[in-house]
RNA sequence: GUGGCUAUGGUGUAGUGGUAACACAGCAGUUUGUGGCACUGUUAUCGAGGGUUCAAUUCCCUCUAGCCACCCCA
């Protein structure tokens, strides 16, 4: 901590009690002099990491079954990308955006989402030039400047697909499936909502009979929807207000607006899930808060949230993004995204047990110098075996501390080198769990540990007891 | 952006108008060649700033952050 390597009347002494840099630095619990992460934006610590990495390592499993290649495109985007990409009007752009002019006055923005950063490259690296579909997977942090509460932050991660270049709905259908899987592949059970707010002129049609629907009940409406009523009606769909709910019921519904091809194309869609046997529901009231959406829309929600609060991933069709970007052609295109947070958060909340990977199984200590020097070349070499991880602490001394730790590490086996095994050429092999050690040649040190790991698995021995019983803590 | 609740060691909590207690974790030691047990020591200017008071961690105000709701979304 700061705390103990600065002189306590530090400041106090040369009069810096409160310089600017304090009052910048001032966050939160913590003291003035503690610089602490920017609001909504957290850490996430080594011992949490197992989560993370686990979601991240089925996202890149289905990328690759799927045949989607990974795409990183930069964090920090010219804002007009999404002004025109997601929309002026939209939340997200208009309130919520990191936005800022740098040095060289240029305007920046870190990205609140990265469908229209894939469509950049799409059309910058001229991809149309390629296979269609191109299909594309990414992953990193997001950014939106929202007020901060549990599953909403403003550096969020999300993962993702893209396809850019193809119009038939077996496309959606599989873009769906595969958002479904990943989260079945991680053990949280979810349910799609589906929806198809059609091309824009079926939404228009729609619009205006909303519009129409609504004026008649304007006076029922809450403050809010009144105002939605000339900025974005469709809104009004997702308003919570009892009445409001109410009046939903014989609201116009989009699907009856859809034109011939959009109804068409949604049907395939909706057929397509069915014979994967997807558990989905047709929810009209889906409406996406962002413009470039057209046909397909989706969410997924976690079956035990039932309004769909914290959606833990959504996307759609966005048929019209590739030209508004600058694109040539006309481009059809479908992706989606899932919210990593919200999914380690339901990981936790629903205790799923997600086992170490880097688990260490054998811990090799020693005593005395000779010993130590010896036992460092050992331990590069075992390092480098694939079935089995070694953990080591050069850096201490006594035995007792080493032996503390592997014990920590809850490894099953402990390497012992010490000035007698030293000079007799053996080294101690000791089994943590019974507390017994053998001595053996030290040369047939990596295959005792290879014997005596494979006894472990076959007695069943290798379910850890109590191995990294989960803690939800909120950070 | 609006509203509500909250803020005590690393973590989880107790407590009081006279500068703080407990549990766990950490480190050191009892044991300089042996972990899991036990014991000992050690770890907090009680979120920040200001006010009331002889005295504030405790009362009041402001700020900040966290949580929750609205809004919006992943």
């Amino acid at each position: 901590m700061v705390k103990k390597v600065t002189p306590k009347n530090n400041s106090a002494k040369s009069g810096l009690i409160k310089t600017e840099e304090d009052k910048i630095n001032k966050r939160g619990r913590r003291s003035t002099r503690e610089i602490v992460t920017v609001t909504g934006m957290r850490d996430i610590l080594p011992q949490d990491q197992r989560y993370w990495h686990a979601v991240k390592k089925v996202a890149e499993k289905i990328a690759a079954d799927y045949g989607y290649g990974l795409i990183d495109t930069p964090v920090l985007e010219p804002v007009d990308l999404f002004v025109r990409g997601v929309g002026k009007q939209t939340e997200v752009v208009e309130k919520e955006m990191f936005a800022f002019k740098d040095q060289a006055g240029d305007e920046l923005a870190l990205r609140p989402e990265a469908t229209a950063s894939v469509v950049r490259a799409y059309v910058q690296h001229g991809m149309l030039n390629q296979s269609q579909p191109v299909k594309f997977f990414y992953q990193g942090p997001m950014f939106r400047h929202e007020k901060p509460q549990s599953g909403r932050h403003r550096q969020f991660f999300q993962f993702g697909f893209e396809a850019i270049g193809e119009a038939n709905p077996a496309l959606d259908a599989q873009l769906i499936l595969m958002g479904w899987n990943s989260l079945n592949e991680l053990g949280i059970e979810s349910v799609i909502q589906v929806n198809s707010i059609g091309c824009p002129n079926c939404r228009d049609n729609y619009r205006k009979e909303l519009v129409k629907y609504y004026r008649s009940k304007s006076k029922l409406l809450c403050e809010n929807c009144r105002k939605r009523l000339t900025t974005n009606p469709l809104r009004i769909l997702d308003c919570k207000e009892e009445e409001c709910q109410k009046l939903k019921d014989e609201s116009p519904q989009v699907l009856d607006y859809l034109d011939d091809d959009c109804k068409k194309h949604f049907m395939k869609v909706i057929e397509y899930l069915d014979e994967l046997d997807l558990p989905y529901v047709l929810n009209p009231f889906i409406v996406r808060g962002l413009d470039y959406y057209t046909k397909t829309i989706f969410e997924y929600w976690s079956t035990d949230d039932q309004e769909g609060k914290n959606a833990l991933g959504g996307g759609g069709r966005y048929d019209g993004l590739v030209k508004l970007l600058g694109g040539r052609e006309e481009t059809p295109a479908c992706g989606l995204a899932m919210g990593l947070d919200r999914i380690v958060a339901k990981m936790r909340e629903i205790d799923l047990e997600i086992k170490d990977e880097f688990q260490p199984d054998v811990f090799i200590a020693q005593i005395g110098e000779a010993a130590k020097k010896k036992v460092m070349v050992l331990y590069e070499k075992l390092r480098q075996c694939e079935d089995f991880r070694v953990a080591q602490a050069f850096y201490k001394d006594s035995l007792k501390n080493q032996l503390d730790l592997a014990n920590k590490l809850k490894v099953k086996l402990t390497l012992i080198l010490g000035q007698k095994e030293f000079g007799d050429g053996t080294i101690l092999i000791r089994d943590m769990e019974g507390g017994i050690q053998e001595e053996i040649n030290f040369s047939r040190a990596e295959q005792e540990i290879r014997k005596r790991l494979l006894k472990y698995k076959e007695n069943g021995a290798n379910v850890p007891p109590e191995t990294n019983k989960l803690k939800i803590d909120n950070n």
